[in-house]
DNA sequence: TGATATAATCTACACGTGTAGACAACTCGT
DNA sequence: ACGAGTTGTCTACACGTGTAGATTATATCA
């Protein structure tokens, strides 16, 4: 069916072994005679050698296996696709595939990382949205499977990871709001499960502490990142005896899901509620207010992740093994700063 | 390293053979008390069958590919996630893997296919952004490799398809506009080289032409599809001596891009112009004015597609090979349709 | 009972590649 | 002129699996 290396062989008249030693430029030298006779014949017959076979005789793959969560058919984060596509680039550019595997359902999930990794489908994996004693992270660690992952741990654990700082984002944010006078601040958090939930509330109530502002409960919610979330918790919140003056969501959909509400309320966004989002998608500066948010720098993480982890695979002590990036505050005109300059 | 079936074997006391049976199911059959020790020993020692060697041996590879577009390290479009998903979940449902390849540089695509094609890297492919003479589908054709398309042919070309009838979704939406009363549509097309852009251009025509409305080549622009881009052109159709009263654009964040720019002139949309965009992505029902825009069904479309190349991979002949679905116009606010009910 | 069909298992090889070991031709220093 | 080293090439096998052909034990029927 296909052309394989012996046809090559066959038709610049030397052996199979010396067709690959012209492929990998190695490990024996190659007359440039032949090198040349053998070259013209792999273009005259299209030849391209046969990925899987290579495979299986190196016995490695050259592919990084990254399993995507969605959630009712929805995936977790717009930004994902930022994060996606620096992966993905990386990859193309020290030759390495990129193997993707949706999960639908967590039951699933372990069935996945088994085939990917005990199958050695895949050299090595990123692992994102990680939680609380995660099963994942033992199961890559037990098989000493190579791995990186978006995301800190909990406890000092020594693996290869890459975060942003969420507690200091979020504690800026709120002091820029606090700054500008708001006092009584909600805060939507992440699903209760990740990790990252955690460190952004801390960053919360650090803020809160630091200027004596009390914390109340019922000002505080864990939700699916979507903007139907963060619309159905914003309309709850206004409901409230004392509702707050200002809002910050743990990404742009669950602020943009808010801020509708507010508005559908005859709210006036910056004016009459100060509104902060987490992640910067695009389309952050392009709604109504243009929304303040806390930037993660989605692309240059996705790159340094997959390098990072080639580096692993490859066998090379990494450069870099723990990361934390801080998150940068882009002040828009969802938070009042336009309203509210110099007010305080 | 690993555990192969060969120390299964051992350890069951039977051949390599015989696991290989068990573990396929066939084509031999095995007796109740050989299975028995067989799964056994599988289950002691955690076998889990090599895939690359599988691949090998079987001569195909149960990997779907995927080469994704990015311009300026933004992908085109974020509804791209959901048909990533959808893809996803059918190709593990027929227990195949999905194989993802950034292309950020049009000279580097035939290089990308050549790999994944003519390696053998995946079983078939699934394009996108079909374009004018595109030459991946040339090479496909010639390999006879299998393929299918997220969009139509420009001529009549016998491959499998699936696409949404956007001069259709284009024609309604502008009969929509029309019937509200706006007479001065600017129309922001996506880029020219994409076959679908002279579709949805022919269905704003035959709208216009219908209704006994000119053609004024100033309102027309091709773009890509990015909110910058809706909020630059917007910002120069509203410049003109006549500018448009009303903006149909071709995907939402163009939509989003051009209401913005509206806003920033103090135009309130509905009222002093109508906007409606193309996809219904997630915050199209969350900004504000929400978005009237034409639904393209991705999630239900990358199903299909999966399933359509799936079946052609295994050498059936598909249910269906050629579809083309209607899209559905979402009337929110944004045409105006509140404020001019029954204006007409 | 003996011939024959059937069930269960094993041995052996192929899939396409990378590379170690064998081998030939040639160079070089003495 | 001759061993030692170098260079270029070839032969042969291994990677882990699927399965055809051979082999053996068991059931069936005249």
């Amino acid at each position: 069916m296909a052309v394989t290396r012996d046809d090559v062989a066959r038709l610049a008249g030397v052996s199979p072994a010396t067709v690959s030693y012209v492929i990998n430029d190695g490990p024996r030298p190659v007359s440039e005679e032949t090198r040349a006779k053998v070259l013209q014949a792999i273009k005259q017959l299209g030849y391209q050698p046969n990925v899987t076979a290579q495979n299986l005789r190196r016995q490695r793959t050259n592919t990084v296996g990254l399993v995507f969560t969605t959630i009712e058919r929805h995936l977790t984060h717009p930004y994902f696709v930022d994060l996606l596509t620096s992966i993905g680039e990386e990859c193309a550019r020290h030759g390495f595939d990129l193997l993707l595997s949706p999960c639908t359902d967590r039951s699933l999930e372990q069935t996945i990382y088994e085939r990917m990794v005990g199958g050695r489908r895949v050299a090595g994996v990123i692992v994102t949205g990680i939680r609380h004693d995660d099963a994942r992270i033992a199961y890559l660690s037990a098989e000493e499977f190579p791995f990186v992952v978006l995301g800190r741990p909990e406890h000092n654990e020594d693996f290869p990871y890459i975060d942003v700082d969420g507690a200091r984002g979020v504690d800026e944010a709120m002091q820029h709001l606090i700054d500008l006078g708001w006092r009584r601040i909600a805060f939507i958090g992440l699903s209760a499960e990740l990790i990252c939930a955690d460190d952004r509330l801390a960053g919360y109530r650090k803020a809160l502490e630091r200027n004596g502002l009390p914390y109340d409960p019922r000002l505080v919610a864990n939700m699916h990142t979507t903007e139907a979330a963060g619309h159905q918790i914003m309309t709850r919140f206004l409901a409230l005896d004392e509702p707050p003056d200002a809002v910050l969501a743990c990404s742009d959909e669950l602020a943009l899901g808010a801020m509708n509400a507010a508005q559908e309320r005859g709210l006036v966004v910056g004016r009459d509620i100060g509104v902060i989002g987490f992640d910067d998608i695009p389309s952050a500066a392009y709604c109504r207010p243009p929304l303040t948010t806390i930037r993660q720098p989605m692309y240059e993480i996705g790159i340094r992740l997959c390098r990072m982890l080639i580096q692993i695979i490859e066998g090379k002590e990494p450069e870099e093994k723990q990361i934390v990036l801080p998150p940068t505050l882009v002040v828009r005109e969802s938070c009042g700063a336009h309203w509210r300059q110099g007010s305080v």
